[in-house]
DNA sequence: CAAATCAGCGGAAGCGTTTCCGCACGCATG
DNA sequence: CATGCGTGCGGAAACGCTTCCGCTGATTTG
């Protein structure tokens, strides 16, 4: 059933029909509820792709990981969660890129964002995307949102939000040093990473030298690259008390690598992970983490969205969201 | 720019530019390659609503889990992960629907089946899904395939992959049987449920009779439910020596309880996981499991979905995917 | 060599909405 | 009572694509 064949059963014009579901047309409130009752009685759903296609929009946000495997991002994925709620409010729903490699990833997007598949992206982020494509983003008059920890500024059609990893690294830089640690080790798959940095100053300000012996690049982000990091750490002559890794699951298997290697934790070896991934905290023994709150995150990153669709050449302030540490039974004393 | 536009830039009509992109029409070579290779020159794409409504089709699968808190359901994460590589070479996109709780989720899909938001539903269900909803998407027309444990035929538009749960749950019934267990329970939250069914007749054939003391009905799938569970079946005159929980995340919560009773696992106590979630094998110790093959299960999902549109009233066989055990460190004999 | 066939392309209608604009009617105003 | 204005609704164009059908010109067939 369509507009035209559903007002004729009703007695009234299909624009009548048209203003009563988007409240857009001058109608009385009589008409207006009465064709509102009649759609359900007879059941009328207006076809989507049809508004869609006159309006312009998909009303689809699509989420997306841009740096590593975009499916695997647990953290992206935590994201993904909450803000389905919020996009559905502001009338989105929520298209979870789940592209298996990066590779393709940027040609798809491109693709979606000219075919009109999606109304625009938001992006979660650790390096910095290329302003080139988010200008390709903002020409299209695409709204994105920039979820990372630097902001974006000044483009049209694009905001951000930025997550501040330092308040979340300096409690777990004090948390170590609190409990006599001084020798610290850093895991991650990228010493260049915004985290790495913040650490090594949080540790110099509380008057522990982060040496550089002690950075040690992971070669990817899974357990197995955890573990082998925690490995080769531990292997030195004077090897860290406590290491911080980049994610849970680097963290992850720091902890299987210290159980195989005999060492107790939190007794021998302190370890601190980033993320808080819920899916992960399930396993023994809870770790302590540094958390992102993805409720708030998705919760600000929505409104970023909707300020942005009612002037995307405001420019707004970016969105903070703060991180914090999380304790649990990782981290002990020296 | 649109088809139009383009057509008149590049001195032919509309016609041939469309029949250029979908094949359809009747085109020399010659022209069709011009086509294609003017599109990315000039970087035209058409614009997927228009030919979304002109198709009456969406080009969008959705997939959801019906009978828990669709979002939670890590194994409905991992029918994702695997099915989007094989539904998009089927010309599909896939919509995840992360809705928070499936008291809406009935609304919701209908309304998306008769919106036309999406073409078609694949369900991960392990209740059976009422017939009047089947009958409903079926006729509609909208496609689906239903992924449980028991098939659904004689049904337009619906296919469905039968998970042959027996295979693992046997499996898992010889490992124990073999290890000198004899005193064996079982977690979930529903009794009726058929891995419990299968369990108890899988170990009858074994000569282990299968107590009802020993079925523990969990709260919820939760973590904690697990570890509540365990509780309640330890503290029995005569506890088990091993247990069978219907879900990864029940045995987490499982063996979270068996380390804070101070129970060694496997050495006092044995735990067998199922749906072998890739998320949790990271956690330690390694989780004996009974693995649904999810790769095998996507595609077999995607060859029936294939064939249902080829002929929507054919009566396909359903597909069936086998069940093994994954034997990790969790299972010691008495 | 005439007629029939067919490949290759274009014109135009149609998919189901929304929205601009116009029309009729009722009411207040001068 | 005549004019003006605002409210409530309908007609029709437009969104950008696909496809049916018709047209032209080249090739084949008796």
């Amino acid at each position: 059933m369509n507009i035209k064949e559903f007002a004729r059963q009703i007695g009234v014009s299909p624009t009548t029909v048209s203003s009563a579901i988007t409240g857009n047309g001058r109608l009385s409130p009589t008409t207006r509820e009465m064709v509102r009752r009649k759609m359900k009685e007879l059941g009328f759903t207006p076809n989507l792709n049809a508004r869609r296609l006159v309006n312009g929009r998909s009303y689809v946000m699509a989420l997306c990981h841009v740096d590593q495997e975009a499916a695997a991002d647990l953290f992206t994925l935590q994201v993904a969660r909450e803000i389905v709620g919020p996009l559905k409010s502001l009338g989105f729903d929520l298209w979870l890129n789940l592209a298996p490699d990066s590779a393709q990833e940027h040609a798809l997007l491109r693709q979606m964002i000219k075919s009109r598949t999606v109304d625009g992206l938001i992006l979660v982020c650790e390096q910095i995307i290329p302003r080139k494509f988010l200008r390709e983003l903002s020409n299209n008059k695409r709204w994105s949102v920039v979820i990372s920890h630097v902001p974006v500024e000044g483009m049209p059609f694009i905001g951000s939000v930025v997550m501040n990893l330092r308040t979340g690294v300096q409690e777990a830089a004090q948390l170590l040093v609190q409990n006599g640690h001084r020798r610290i080790g850093f895991i991650d798959s990228d010493l260049r990473d915004e985290v790495s940095v913040l650490f090594a100053e949080a540790l110099a300000e509380l008057g522990v030298k982060f040496e550089l012996r002690n950075y040690i690049t992971a070669e990817g982000r899974n357990v197995e690259d955890g573990s082998k990091a925690l490995e080769t750490l531990m292997s030195q002559h004077e090897p860290p008390t406590a290491v911080l890794a980049r994610t849970d699951i680097l963290a992850i298997g720091a902890l299987r690598a210290a159980r195989r290697m005999g060492l107790s934790v939190p007794g021998d070896l302190s370890v601190i992970g980033h993320d808080d991934l819920s899916f992960l905290t399930l396993a023994e023994p809870g770790l302590t983490t540094i958390r992102i709150d993805c409720t708030g995150l998705a919760e600000i990153a929505t409104r970023i969205l909707s300020d942005l669709l009612i002037d995307p050449n405001a420019d707004l302030a970016p969105g903070i969201i703060d991180t914090s540490l999380i304790v649990r039974q990782t981290v002990g004393h020296v």
